[in-house]
DNA sequence: AAAAGATATTTGCATTTGCATACGTTGTGA
DNA sequence: TCACAACGTATGCAAATGCAAATATCTTTT
């Protein structure tokens, strides 16, 4: 047996009072424009990701990299090997476990990143011109709260 | 001239305080449990996104299609012909521009979208556990606020 | 301590993606 | 009214994606 569609659900579902679909295109717009600028840097939003994770913390394995920069880990696996590939990051010869990686960033990742950081802080600034200083400690801790209650139990 | 990095942000700047990053997650996390849904049902995320939109208001042309579904528009016209294979949408003949197409969703299509309504709205209420109907209200308020700030001027 | 089960990562393969470009249609200025 | 710019959509092509399966390592069971 699976839920049935409401029938009040049906009539008062609008897309613009849906709160994932509305996170979505905030999303999505942000991402969008940041991925403009660093088509100029030869970089994809996909790289700027890894390295915001790596550049936070260092030498964490690929499963966790996965699940921080959101990206299934067969296509990080790849993703990796090209970022490697350009010296970006790297997997480190010292692992804790024959299995396990260790994902390092280089220098030059981080030269990278610091180039980059202000790109994206300012597109986030300009999505959230007016909020107060409350209002963005309210709306954090909102999306903390979702992804704890999204946490595997 | 490009803004420098400031050495205050690269020091403080910690990705779980970044309201981008925290939504990229939410909503990655999101979209992935109702992607596992999916899949049972032989439907891409994608897919659903662009059903939502249409079940909203039919008949709309492929570039705003796109700017609601958060789908580039390449992409998107192929996706739309796999659909319409499906017969879950359909490229209306009357245009009101040669150029201009006007999409629509089928009864099919509809079936469909209100067969998926009650997962996604499931996972939806997952996130939101232990959120106040104001507070539901108040984060809804941001994000238009949000998406506002990133609208084209 | 060998076999079976878990765990972490990689890879084969078919599909999907999106940039750049092409195509057809409509609007505009000389 | 004829060029020519602007617009909306589709497509060629190279690259990226992700499921499923393979590989390699570690852990547990018997």
């Amino acid at each position: 047996m699976y839920k049935k569609v409401r029938k009040a659900d049906l009539e008062t579902y609008k897309l613009d009072d849906s709160i994932p679909y509305m996170m979505n295109r905030v999303a999505g717009r942000l991402n969008r424009s940041l991925e403009d600028d660093l088509q100029k840097l030869g970089v994809t939003f996909q790289h700027w990701r890894v390295l915001a994770v790596l550049a936070r913390g260092d030498g964490i394995s690929i499963a966790d990299l996965s699940a921080y920069a959101v990206v299934p880990h067969s296509t990080l696996s790849r993703l990796l090997t090209r970022l490697e590939g350009r010296k970006l990051v790297q997997r480190s010869e010292e692992t804790p476990d024959g299995r396990t990686a260790r994902v390092l960033i280089t220098p030059r990742g981080r030269k990278l990143y610091e180039r980059i950081l202000p790109l994206a802080t300012g597109w986030r600034d300009e999505a959230l011109v007016g909020f107060s200083a409350g209002e963005k400690e309210v709306l954090l801790g909102f999306l903390r709260r979702m992804l704890g209650n999204l946490e595997i139990r």
